[in-house]
DNA sequence: ATACCATGAACAG
DNA sequence: TGTTCCTGGTATC
């Protein structure tokens, strides 16, 4: 279940085995099958993650673009010959060396470059990449009535947040998610930012969510075995209070009422 | 066997 | 705001 870390990672791990490659591609599931069957046997440019969505470069002007969704995941085979796929695979791309399945996908979908760049335009910007902008961030943060747990989830405010990493960045500051986007201080924009970054780039290199508590925002977890501060949780492991689960916006968010004063 | 749920997001109205 | 889609794991009958 894929937040920007995941995607993150695997563009990486992809690239790494596919990048340069020549590669079969197939749709077992047969929902992409007529675009496999033009993919077949290309080599494989590049693989580009932005915010929770990847590219998947075959030059000619073809991508295949892929979005997760809730549901969507990768394997990768290395045994060989690799196992028969499932049947729900929607997309196989075998090198010979090592084949990557594609399952329940919210998009797996052949693309132009003009299509690319059309969907990066209504990204915000990217916390896993280096140049991320945090001013596009405030700019929009600072100047909307939404609370800044919805704006956090607006892939067009910025890109890679999910809705586990909402709730534990928010944590971490120590902000309710109601709090309007324009009441929030600078400050406290930019500790939010920082905090993200830094949780998504851990994300990426441990493959897995690990956050920290609230002012150990660069230290990493305090707890063995413990992933989360907030999410999924029924008590407080600063107060030991209840934690609150309230919906915000399409998704629900979890606070706790004492750590994370009420706007 | 069926229902519900999930780290997501588009779309209808 | 509610509905829909994707897949599969877990809970419930």
């Amino acid at each position: 279940m894929p937040e920007g870390h995941t995607i993150h990672r695997l563009a990486r791990d992809h690239a790494a085995v596919l990048v340069g490659r020549q590669v079969r591609v197939s749709s077992p599931q047969g929902r992409f099958a007529e675009a496999a069957l033009l993919l077949d046997r290309r080599r494989l440019t590049d693989v580009e993650a932005w915010g929770k969505h990847l590219y998947y470069h075959f030059g000619r002007g073809h991508l295949v673009h892929v979005h997760l969704g809730l549901a969507g995941r990768f394997d990768t085979w290395t045994a060989r010959p690799a196992p028969a796929p499932l049947a729900s695979v929607r997309l196989r791309l075998d090198t010979g060396a090592v084949a990557v399945d594609l399952r329940g996908p919210a998009a797996c979908e052949l693309v132009t470059p003009a299509d690319r760049e059309a969907l990066l335009a209504r990204l915000g910007p990217d916390l896993l990449r280096a140049d991320a902008d945090p001013e596009r961030a405030w700019a929009r943060v600072s100047r909307s009535r939404a609370p800044i747990g919805v704006l956090l989830l607006d892939q067009s405010v910025m890109a890679g947040v999910g809705n586990v990493y909402r709730a534990e960045a928010l944590f971490a500051t120590r902000l309710h998610p109601a709090r309007e986007g324009r009441t929030l201080a600078r400050a406290e924009f930019d500790r939010l930012w920082a905090t993200l970054r830094d949780m998504l780039e851990r994300g990426v290199r441990d493959n897995r969510i690990v956050t920290y508590a609230p002012g150990r925002a660069h230290r990493g977890p305090t707890r063995e075995g413990e992933r989360t501060w907030i999410y999924g949780r029924d008590a407080c492991r600063v107060c030991d209070g209840p934690v609150e689960r309230v919906a915000s916006g399409a998704r629900d968010v979890y606070v706790c009422p004492r750590c994370q004063a009420r706007p």
